[in-house]
DNA sequence: CCAAAAGTGTTTGAAGTACACCCATGC
DNA sequence: GCATGGGTGTACTTCAAACACTTTTGG
């Protein structure tokens, strides 16, 4: 933001940019214990018929954001999801179009993190072809430098679960204080903490609503259903507040 | 990244973006208990004769850290300083030169954030006209979104006193224990620990390695001298460290 | 000797850790 | 009744908050 709009011949040649908006998508499978995450079969070059995050490159007018839900509404059809930003790629040879023939034009990557609820995670894939989900753990050779970015994304979902209540954009509303903890040891691994003990903690914020229902799964005592109370979270935002 | 090169007529225009790299650099001045953010007054339009951000549209071939880097050593000045990327701000109509006569060439700016210690930031600013050390609460009205972007940059400090190192980045390589209770003072306010327990803590922790040298500073008992041990502290990366 | 700044110690209560144990259901 | 998963209680330890007190300097 230094530099005149028209440049002056002595000054160095700006770069010229597209920009790309590309989402890590995550969502848990707590019975199988497994992160997943969204990847998408590319149709066009570069790296057709490779795995990628989904993703876009950001039209006219468009802000950043829009390109993101843009993808996630026209092309996987997810609604209601947790969104934030993650970070920017942008160095020169991330991509193969950046040829000279193509005068010199640089691809930069916005990339966005995004929960879904497993629930709604199961039918967004299911059918079309070209579209899964994928565990963590087992992510194929994706396109462009997308395997950084999942990374990256992963990282910050272990870091989130245990200052923010990003579990309940994850859960379904409405869920058993075992559901809660295996989710926790799904993302965070087994020595987080004892289940006694992560129930009374979470129990004592307050923020986690008795509906009264009771869910029987099989064998073994029925479990109290719980709901996020927002409201009841509300002041404690901003706080250091510890899951762990 | 889902959208093809060249692009076929029945397909929305894509934009096409300059980007600028905008680093907010901190410092500290545990003295006058003030945080101080480096500003630059702008001499070329948009916005000439406004303070602003330092930062650059990125040149072909160089990457983000690069350009950033580049503002720093070529223009201000400075050298060893800590470097993490902030955000990117990325909406329509954040530059005033997204006029439909430059041919919709949109303007992102990707933001860093820096920390430098205060012995070097008070000769970066010295003589030189068009730069100034401001007090992050007396931020003049800037140019851009600049604003908006100090404020996330101070978040960001002030969350990461809470839970890294960073503090030593800003200290001078020797410093006493009050050098950083003050520190964590003026950024962090007055009421988030006593100093005897402050003291406890952090000696507790270990990775402060005294010097066995005394400062003395006018009246009063002469203080040890303290020195980062990095080493020591490796172990504790990437724990949920708590400082406050 | 007194003020100022550094550094030590003690008391108290809250919170985390590691368990052992009781409860309700299906088969 | 017994295996299975849900839920409660307790003893032990660690840690943070508050504050009183000692030490070493300059004037």
């Amino acid at each position: 933001m230094s530099e005149r709009g028209i440049k002056p011949s002595n000054q160095p040649a700006l770069a010229d940019f597209k920009v790309s908006v590309d989402t890590v998508i995550f969502s848990v499978d707590t019975q199988q214990n497994r992160v997943l995450v969204l990847l998408i079969m590319r149709r066009d070059d570069p790296f057709s018929g490779q795995w990628s995050l989904p993703g876009t490159l950001v039209r006219q007018g468009e802000s950043l954001e829009d390109a993101a839900h843009r993808v996630l509404v026209e092309k996987i059809r997810v609604n209601n999801l947790y969104l934030e930003q993650l970070y920017t790629f942008g160095g020169p040879h991330r991509d193969p179009r950046e040829s000279p023939k193509s005068f010199g034009v640089r691809y930069l990557s916005v990339s966005y993190f995004a929960l879904v609820r497993f629930e709604e995670a199961q039918f967004i894939a299911e059918g079309v072809s070209g579209i899964a989900w994928y565990p963590v753990k087992q992510i194929p050779s994706l396109a462009f430098d997308h395997g950084k970015i999942i990374e990256y994304g992963y990282q910050r979902l272990r870091n989130k679960l245990e200052y923010s209540p990003v579990a309940f954009d994850v859960l379904p509303d409405v869920f058993t204080l075992s559901d809660l903890y295996q989710l926790y040891t799904t993302v965070l691994g087994e020595n987080f903490s004892d289940y006694s003990n992560f129930r009374t903690r979470l129990l004592k914020l307050g923020f986690l609503a008795d509906t009264g229902l009771k869910a029987s799964r099989g064998a073994g005592r029925p479990a109290s259903l719980y709901r996020f109370d927002a409201e009841a979270f509300a002041p404690l935002k901003d706080k250091p507040l510890v899951f762990l």
